[in-house]
DNA sequence: GCCATATAGTTAGTGTCGCTAACTAAGTGA
DNA sequence: TCACTTAGTTAGCGACACTAACTATATGGC
């Protein structure tokens, strides 16, 4: 597997790669493969995870833990949920004692969310296990293609990244 | 900790791509990076989709297009999935009527599956509208960022293949 | 031929994640 | 005060996926 050649089209990368315009077909074909590769990668990872947490907790827990107190909603807005889901997460979280709530003094409507000593504890204890899977997975790559994955990142943060409130 | 953190790390970025080792540690960070991006885009591209046949049986329904008629287990195989969750989506398809399942003539216990005219339609027909939202956000994206992700395709269907049988 | 075992698939029951619609509770403003 | 808006919840639904236990069929030894 040492060798560069593509799995399924060897020829439109070796194209777009050199030549200078990406077509509307090519980034509609990329689309589709990257559609499919990520639908799949996402329920291999649901797979491996053992911890009983999923993914979602898992996101929801570490958007609390690096941005500070959130109300739910901007915690649902951040995660890109509806409302109603992030009642359930946040519910499930406080239940752990990963997260503590806490009304706010003005309005009574909101609520804040903020991580716990044990949320943080948990975070730290499950960051390495939870991507154990993945990253054996990534050891079985050469130089080259880690590298090409790395540099694609980027780019997937990109595409997902909630779009900008001008406020 | 010489230096920042690396939370969309221009500097992990330019050592990686210059530097000859990636060290544990990075490949770690990666693959948390990674993690987090697959599982969001996945939810998001779930939520995009309009057509009321999720990703998963339209995976199942490529698959079967391509790869031929297939018994039950050889597609539970592909899809890496468990047979109870292959029954179910078989079931699902054929309602729809867009595979046939035909049961095996020298062995009554075996069922296969072929995609039918109209399930092969409806994959033409679909398969850019499925991917619309996707290719919208690639054109916001610039030229050299499309490349990177192109690039990087191939190694997450790499990542993402069925460990070979050596039949 | 007949039983033990293996294989293919199904049924039953469970759990996660996510949605919409409809609601409660609280603040805002004419 | 009454209409409107906003924050969050409740209820009910559906997709997707699992494990455990089952049915039906095949196969191999004796």
């Amino acid at each position: 597997m040492t060798n560069a050649s593509p799995t399924s089209a060897p020829t439109l990368t070796d194209e777009a790669l050199t030549d200078e315009a990406l077509t509307d077909e090519a980034v509609t074909e990329m689309a589709g493969r990257l559609r499919f590769s990520v639908a799949r990668m996402a329920r291999l990872l649901r797979q491996q995870d053992q911890s009983g947490f999923g993914p979602t907790l898992n996101a929801a827990l570490s958007t609390v833990a690096g941005h500070g107190p959130l109300t739910l909603g901007e915690l649902a807005a951040r995660e890109q949920v509806a409302p109603p889901t992030i009642t359930k997460v946040v519910e499930k979280l406080v239940a752990n004692g990963l997260v503590a709530r806490t009304p706010d003094a003005h309005d009574r409507r909101v609520a804040r969310v903020a991580i716990t000593t044990k949320g943080e504890r948990q975070l730290q204890t499950y960051r390495t296990r939870r991507t154990a899977w993945l990253v054996g997975r990534l050891h079985e790559l050469d130089h080259d293609e880690l590298v090409r994955l790395l540099a694609a990142v980027d780019v997937l943060e990109a595409i997902i990244a909630v779009p900008e409130e001008h406020e």
